[in-house]
DNA sequence: TCCGAATACTTTGACGTCCAAGTATTTGTC
DNA sequence: GACAAATACTTGGACGTCAAAGTATTCGGA
């Protein structure tokens, strides 16, 4: 299964054999690429004996946090960064399980409030812990490394307009 | 659509509020699960043109840099870390759009080569140059941090045996 | 006040990925 | 040489994400 070299090397070797431009650019995206398919494998595994996944884990913790514990759908998919559709998708999961209701918004008909439940508070902290014994995948990274990723990855989002 | 505030932060401060544990492995995690999210939105969006996407580009490179421009399936799964099933998928698209085609193993008759086409060594080429063009969705990223990104990655994928 | 534009969410459909099971073939062992 | 185990790929199903269209409601300017 595993490698006797690092593919990311040999596909930049290549890269510049044949010529073609932006191989340090073509390294990163694959290393961050990679990374992911690491973590959120690791996550996943993880979470699944408690019935969660990452997102569903992220909307959990969200709402955990939130005053009175509810937040418009709009919301959840502001600060999570995921679609709307996804939101939908995720919260009747969670709500079909019990850890979420949906309650209408008192003022806007439009809107709808995602509820925690005693069960999701429950739920969310055992979950927390899980992760965090796990490393939340990034068992491996240095704490150093833990930091420049944060640094690196910041110019990254803030460039991409994540935030202002 | 953007936020006043990093999002990542100010999960980082809830975490702490309530006292959880792990607050720095879940920053890393969570940025690099955005980082990937921005990446593969430019991507894709890049090479949606030439109808491809990131794995089939992928693919389509690996086979123009083997021998003969071909190679088993499994090899293929091997060197793009993915699983058979996606590489079967990935493989039906790219043959439906005439960039490879399958051809029995000479000597091994449970193994089947993907071969890529004249048109996929265009396609590709074409493909290499718009990515460098975006320079991989990592545009935002400095030249130092693309190194130290590279850098952590590497302990990542090394500790998790992705190769020796 | 009225009405077109904007907002909020859901639905549907196209894709992608993974797992588990199934088929075919080869390998290794006695 | 036979046969169980391993290998290689495909198929079918569950699940997730996103885009686009649809429905309902609110906002904002004439």
């Amino acid at each position: 299964m595993a490698l006797e070299f690092d593919p990311i090397e040999e596909a930049a070797a290549n890269w510049r054999a044949a010529g073609w431009d932006g191989v340090e650019a073509m390294t990163a995206a694959t290393s961050i690429t990679r990374a992911h398919q690491i973590l959120s494998g690791r996550i996943d595994t993880a979470l699944a004996p408690l019935g969660l996944n990452f997102s569903r884990f992220e909307v959990l913790a969200l709402l955990s946090f939130a005053r009175a514990g509810e937040l418009p759908l709009g919301k959840v998919g502001d600060r999570l960064q995921v679609h709307p559709a996804s939101v939908t998708n995720t919260v009747n999961r969670l709500e079909a399980d019990g850890l979420v209701e949906r309650r209408p918004h008192p003022t806007d008909r439009r809107t709808t409030l995602a509820v925690i439940t005693r069960d999701g508070r429950r739920r969310v902290e055992r979950a927390a812990a899980v992760l965090a014994q796990v490393e939340f995948g990034v068992a491996g990274l240095s704490d150093a490394s833990r930091v420049s990723v944060d640094a690196a990855i910041l110019e990254l989002r803030s460039a991409a307009g994540d935030f202002t």
